[in-house]
DNA sequence: TCATTAAATTGTT
DNA sequence: AACAATTTAATGA
């Protein structure tokens, strides 16, 4: 491959990772000495700026990413052209591990939606821990699993014509404890943002969060939003006033 | 630490 | 899309 594509601005300013952000890798602590080790030597850990994309489509596989802080999009380009944005990455979500495993091209895009900081394994490290580490194994098995539902479910939200649904189930794959640990009882994520992973305006996502705090269901805060009532999230119907 | 100002975010039309 | 109101962050005494 001679000359890439120029346009791809990623800030590749890497930087070792510090003992706070290493606290926000939740598989790390299924390692073994030994594998912990190695493994945190060769994260690397850099800066994204809005707009920025983390992987590209169709590039080949160099990193496991994972989000520190800030908050990613993952969006996917059809045939047609179209963007078609499956889900937001919040911190303490790791994704890639599917064609890392095969070390085939990205099939997705991965983009900053604010300022944040992304962690990388490099994809022959991703593969020595799954040849020495049984905890690890574990770990990539569940978020495969994990990640499946979430994409099932994903296409069942893109159909739903209620938005006040749309909303309520998009916070509610953002919540997931176990794709997103970093994520506690409180999202950090502004509604003009979550207007744009859900392909709604930000007053019709203004209007949606407020019913869902009527219910008790989320509580609006400033520059986020705090959990109430996750499984009401998942699966609620919201009542229609007549 | 407090007061002031700027910037970001929210609520509403 | 525009606007006002509110909250946070930044600045400096």
């Amino acid at each position: 491959m001679a000359a890439t594509a120029p346009e791809l601005s990623l800030h590749q300013r890497r930087r070792a990772p510090t003992p706070a952000e290493l606290a926000g890798i939740p598989w790390l602590r299924v390692l073994q000495p030994a594998e912990y080790g190695r493994a945190i030597g060769d994260i690397s850990v850099g800066d994204a700026l809005p707009g920025d994309l983390v992987c590209r489509m169709g590039r080949p596989v160099t990193y496991w990413f994972g989000v520190i802080e800030g908050l990613l999009k993952m969006s996917m380009d059809n045939a047609q052209g179209q963007t078609m944005t499956f889900t937001g990455v919040p911190p303490g979500g790791w994704f890639g591990e599917g064609t890392a495993l095969k070390r085939e091209a990205y099939r997705y895009n991965i983009q900053a939606l604010r300022k944040s900081v992304v962690a990388g394994l490099p994809v022959d490290t991703f593969h020595w821990l799954l040849d020495h580490s049984i905890g690890f194994n574990r770990f990539v098995m569940n978020q495969l699993n994990e990640r499946l539902g979430q994409f099932i479910a994903a296409r069942e939200i893109d159909r739903m014509n209620n938005p006040d649904l749309r909303v309520a189930r998009s916070l509610a794959a953002l919540f997931n404890p176990v794709l997103y640990p970093g994520v506690g009882e409180v999202l950090r994520i502004t509604q003009q943002e979550l207007a744009y992973l859900v392909g709604l305006s930000r007053q019709r996502v203004n209007e949606a969060l407020t019913a869902l705090q009527a219910q008790a269901t989320i509580r609006v805060e400033y520059g986020g939003l705090r959990i109430l009532d996750l499984d009401a999230l998942r699966s609620s119907v919201l009542p229609k006033p007549l």
